[in-house]
RNA sequence: GAGGGCGUAGCUCAGUCGGUAGAGCAAAGGACUUUUAAUCCUUUGGUCCUGGGUUCGAGUCCCAGCGCCCUCACCA
């Protein structure tokens, strides 16, 4: 029987097919620690505890041994999706799920009656259904709820995935996230923990005394990064858009305005390729400290991940792959040059050697900067092997134009960037607070931008804002897609993101 | 944007040298009161991504296109 001649059985039946309220159900995961509270009674009314449980328990057999009796267990109400039905005749076995959890469902038509009987055979794979019943074991042990009353939720109307496989093609599941998120194993739990980790970040900071605001994500420049945007068009202003690409110029516009711990936790867009660890938007966290500098954001940056972890559980040594990470604090910390070093065995200082090396990797130096030709040796040679979590600091100052300078050395840049298996997770700078010197900067910066970059403006009231003083003060980016990926052991972040940018089906 | 791989039943996948389109699950009918990816018997189910070409004959070989995945580039 199809599918939509069961819904009109149903209906025949009196039964509403789309259900209604279902008021004092349980989740599942809370009735499965109930599973303690079952009892055997024997004949003269005492209740003894069900023995231990374990993949060769033989209840028949114990139950035998103890005498006539009977399981009694708490009275529960749960509802859920059918994942699983087995229909053994004058029973049926359900594995029922919801968001917390599978149980399963034993339907014996002596048991429920027959009324409610008749009900399991218009159940199909992925409908939704409501059970009332005791809690109990069968005789292998499995944990079930023996249903005295079955109650129709709704119908399903396609027909369910492989009970197995699931769905395994990466454009449906993507597509069909719905589907994904019902029928394929582990991935509600991911987006479970992908909140965790995301409330967990807010308490971080608002316990730290930072204060979450929302910046505007239709900018009339997009700044604050080295991306395309979306362009977009606002009719009655008659008036060209930007879709935000950094939350940093709007958040330093408020630490002008005295708000001095901020941060915003959002979206932005970048009209870029897409990878396996990029998606047109994303969600970036950005934060700014007033008074300090890039070291209070290291600091923060490791609060900030190991309080992530222990909010979702499972402990510091975590796999991503086949690599082992160990999120144990104090992450390392080493200096740009020191890694530099250690990768290729050259003195980054040492212009003739870093030249050489470039040659040798097939690196183009005509008319770059040395600073430029070092960090692609850099991101070649050391980036890809930093297993991490590891703090690469204090970058050459000529790769970071909107970071400040160390007092005692103008060459190095107080910056740094969080790596973990080859990813950049983190990027944070000391922030130039120098108005005269953030334009002039701004201006060589937009002379180097390529001609399709020609969108990339001035933003003078940016400019004028920073002439108002902002404190000085550490700023800090963190990729929160990228980060959930490491903490989930995705490997795509289309698997960290509900709904990645697809083409129209 | 460049290179490589893939596209077959509702789902997961086989398909040999170019010779009648296959399996498991799902679906439909039946048996079974402690199953658990239940089992057993029976049945149904195809635009082989699309369009050309080679051939007596193409899921298979060739060309083009579309889509997805991976690597690289842009970017985080």
């Amino acid at each position: 029987m199809a599918r939509l001649d069961k819904l009109r059985r149903l209906r025949e039946a009196g039964i509403d097919p789309w259900g209604g309220r279902f008021d004092d159900r349980s989740m599942i995961s809370a009735v499965r620690e109930r599973a303690t509270e079952i009892k055997f009674r024997i004949a003269d009314g005492t209740e003894i505890d069900l023995p231990e449980i374990g993949p060769d328990t033989d209840l028949r057999a114990w139950r035998t041994e103890q005498g006539p009796g009977e399981d009694i267990g708490p009275r529960v109400r749960v509802a859920g999706r059918v994942m699983l039905l087995r229909d053994k005749g004058k029973l049926v076995f359900v594995t029922l799920r919801d968001w917390t959890g599978d149980i399963q469902i034993f339907i014996g038509k002596n048991q429920v009656g027959e009324e409610n009987f008749e009900l399991t055979k218009l159940f199909d794979l992925g409908d939704l259904i409501g059970v009332d019943g005791r809690l109990g074991r069968t005789n292998t042990g499995e944990l079930t709820v023996f249903a005295e009353r079955l109650h129709f939720m709704t119908k399903m109307l396609e027909p369910a995935p492989d009970k197995h496989a699931g769905i395994t093609d990466p454009e449906l599941r993507q597509r069909m996230r719905y589907a994904d998120l019902a029928f394929n194993d582990g991935v509600m739990k991911t987006f479970l923990d992908r909140t965790t980790i995301v409330r967990s970040i807010r308490q971080t900071l608002d316990r730290d005394g930072f204060c979450e605001v929302e910046g505007p994500t239709l900018h009339t420049v997009a700044g604050g990064a080295a991306a395309r945007p979306f362009v977009t068009h606002h009719n009655t202003l008659d008036m060209q858009l930007y879709l935000r690409i950094a939350l940093e110029l709007h958040l330093k516009r408020l630490m002008v305005g005295g708000i001095e711990r901020v941060y915003e936790l959002g979206r932005v867009y970048r009209n870029e390729g897409v990878s396996p660890r990029h998606n047109p938007e994303f969600t970036m966290l950005e934060a700014y400290q007033a008074y300090g500098d890039y070291r209070s954001m290291m600091d923060l940056t490791e609060r900030i991940v190991t309080d992530a972890i222990e909010a979702i559980g499972g402990g510091f040594q975590r796999r991503f792959g086949d690599v082992e990470i160990d999120f144990t604090p104090p992450f390392a910390r080493q200096t740009y040059a020191e890694l530099f070093q250690a990768a290729t065995g050259i003195d980054p200082a040492d212009e003739q050697r870093v030249t050489r090396l470039a040659a040798e990797l097939a690196i183009p130096t005509a008319g770059k900067h040395p600073d430029v030709i070092r960090n692609e040796i850099f991101e070649e040679k050391v980036e890809d092997s930093l297993v991490g979590p590891i703090f690469v600091i204090d970058y050459p100052a000529s790769i970071c134009p909107l970071t400040k300078r160390k007092a005692d050395n103008p060459a190095i840049a107080e910056r740094f960037e969080m790596f973990i298996c080859g990813m950049e997770l983190a990027n944070a700078y000391t922030e130039l607070n120098d108005p005269e010197l953030q334009e002039t900067l701004f201006k060589t910066q937009l002379a180097g931008m390529a001609e399709d970059d020609s969108m990339a403006k001035m933003d003078h009231d940016f400019v004028r804002a920073l002439r108002y003083a902002m404190p000085p003060a550490g700023g800090l980016g963190i990729g929160i897609d990228r980060l959930v990926m490491i903490l989930t052991g995705q490997r795509s972040i289309r698997d960290v993101v509900l709904f990645p940018t697809l083409r129209p089906e």
